[in-house]
Formats: structure tokens, C-alpha cells, sequence
DNA sequence: CATTGTGTTCAATATGTATTGAACGCAATG
DNA sequence: CATTGCGTTCAATACATATTGAACACAATG
């Protein structure tokens, strides 16, 4: 018969394993999952011995996870240790990842959107042909509606509901 | 001024970057927006000499590509080469590619939670307290409830709608 | 004010995986 | 039926980046 502690590293485990796919490492998902399953407060000390990870990479992986609003900071009289419990708003991790995963690519996309847009307006095309400026602007065209759909789902208080 | 080229090679860098970033290589992405921003359909040849990537590298991003519907096979009579061109319909795109991304993962994760539950329900809870027990199944049932809302969202019609 | 207990930083390293390229199978061609 | 042109495969390699660990800063303690 299966123990409760198998149960726990199985989720820790399963939690690393998606975090690793998802592109941030394996501490991540395994330090989230260490705590959500915690009934007490954690501290960087107990995340290194339980999960056998760095110090520094429990400290790193600590302060991402509080930047997704994943952890919060407790404090406990008398403890020099920072501790640390899970939010278990999962929507609203999930939310912030995604605009960490995607925030920046986003940006350099609008602004290459934008160029486009500003060259296919100007006179001067160096040369291109009638053809190709219009088969340009057509696909650039398309871009720019997908990208105002995507911001439009993003922004849906549909979303906003469920993805909260 | 910039040359239409100019454009063309900023987008097919951006695309490789946003590929690069989501954790599927560069080469994904530089191949569909070279094939994006081409007049016509594109072989293996055209993808490796362009973007200066190998043989071996093309033919299995294009699989993939396809496999997400992204690129379309398109015959040419009396050619003996494949072509490719994108279809353009990029929220079934994101959608398969969301699936191969957490699908695998999603259906561990559900395994777990089953096997979970199983062991809640069991008597034989090997030295478990009842504080234990009843921490974990709160715990549990917090998953279960968070993972019924994600698959309602993923099967939502809005969803559907937006992302298609 | 020296010491001890913290969390942080960042260059070095380990790790996962994207990418290559040579070998292969297969079909079309002459 | 040998040859040429094509796509595929997969072990070797390159590459991006997650992770480490020693050095550090800082605050609390005696």
C-alpha cells in the first residue's frame, strides 16, 4: 500500500516534470509543490534538504514564484528564516507566467507590426515590385488582425473570469 | 530606407525567437515565416538554402509543422520535390501545439490525481495521521476542482470561437 | 565589534534538447 | 538495373539555459 509521503513526491515529481516542459526548470514545479503540500511554512533550508537543490537556486526560484503571485512571505515571530506558503490562486499563476513567458516576445512583434505598417506606407520601396507590396501588405494585414483577436481573447472578461 | 527584404528577415528572426522562447527550437519558427512570406509553396531545398539550416533539421520541423497544421503539402506537377505552404489559421495552430505541449503531462497529472483520491478512499493509510489525511484530501480535492475549471475553459465555446 | 545566521549574486558547470550530417531507403529516371 | 534525386532517420554534437556553489552583503546576536 502506497504511503503519504509517496503520494507528496509523486506530485513534487509531476509538478517538476511540467514545469520542465513548460520551459522553467524542474525547482520551480518541485518547490511549488513542496509547499503547496506543507501544511507549515516553509524556509529556504528546508526546501534545500527536502528537494536537495542549491541554496541559490532555492533563492531564485523562491522570488520567481513570488513574482507570479505563486508564494507568499510569511513572517514568524522569533524566526530569522523568511517563510514561505503557497497562494493556491492558480489561475492568477497562471496568468502571470504566461505574460512572462510571452510579454516581451509580444512587444518586439507589435513593434516589427508597426515598422511594417510604416514602410508600406512610405514612397520609397527600394526597388520592390507592385507585386510584392501587395502580397506584403496582405500578410502583414493578416498578422495584425490575429494579433488584435489574440488581445482581445486576452483581455475578454471571459478569461479574466476564468483565468483568475 | 528598408529593402521589402529587410522586413521579410526581421519577421522570419522574430518568429524564430518567439519559437525559441515557447521551448520548440528556432528553426520552427524561421521555416513557417519564411514559407509565411513567400509568394510560393517552398521544398526542403528552398528552406535549407535560405535560412541556412540542414537537411535533417527541415524535413523534421516540417513534419511538426504539419502535424500542427501549419503547413500544408501542396504537389506541383512534375516536380519530384515536396512543397509546403502555411495555412494561416493561426489560433488551430496555437491550439494543437498547446496540446502537444501539456497534453502528455496533463494526462500524468490526471492519473495522479485518481490514484490520489483511490488512496483517500482506502482504509489501510499505512501510519498516516487523520490530520495528514484530511490536510492531503483538501489538498486533492483544491486540484480536482482547479483542474475541472481548466478543462471546462479549454472545452468552453468562447475559447473554441476565439481560438480557431 | 567579532561572530553567526541569513538571503543574494553570478561566473562556472551540468543538463536537456535542438541541430547537424552522414548513412539509409525508396522511387523516378535514362 | 545503375544512377540520380529526394526525404527520413538517428547517433553525435552544439547550444541554450538551468543549476550549482563559493563569495558576498547584511542584520541580528552575544
Amino acid at each position: 500500500m502506497n504511503d503519504v509521503k509517496d503520494i507528496r513526491e509523486q506530485f513534487i515529481a509531476a509538478a517538476g516534470d511540467l514545469t520542465q516542459t513548460l520551459g522553467f526548470g524542474r525547482n520551480i514545479g518541485q518547490i511549488y509543490a513542496h509547499i503547496y503540500f506543507s501544511s507549515d511554512p516553509q524556509s529556504l533550508d528546508n526546501l534545500t534538504h527536502s528537494l536537495g537543490i542549491s541554496k541559490g537556486s532555492a533563492s531564485m526560484s523562491v522570488r520567481q514564484l513570488e513574482q507570479w503571485g505563486a508564494l507568499k512571505h510569511v513572517w514568524i515571530k522569533g524566526e530569522r528564516k523568511d517563510y514561505y506558503q503557497t497562494t493556491e490562486e492558480f489561475g492568477k499563476i497562471i496568468r502571470k507566467a504566461l505574460v512572462d513567458m510571452v510579454g516581451r516576445t509580444a512587444e518586439s512583434a507589435d513593434h516589427l507590426l508597426n515598422e511594417s505598417e510604416k514602410w508600406l506606407k512610405h514612397n520609397n520601396k527600394n526597388g520592390a515590385t507592385p507585386d510584392d507590396i501587395a502580397f506584403m501588405a496582405e500578410k502583414v494585414k493578416k498578422l495584425r488582425n490575429f494579433r488584435r483577436r489574440a488581445q482581445g481573447l486576452w483581455n475578454s472578461p471571459v478569461i479574466r473570469l476564468l483565468l483568475k
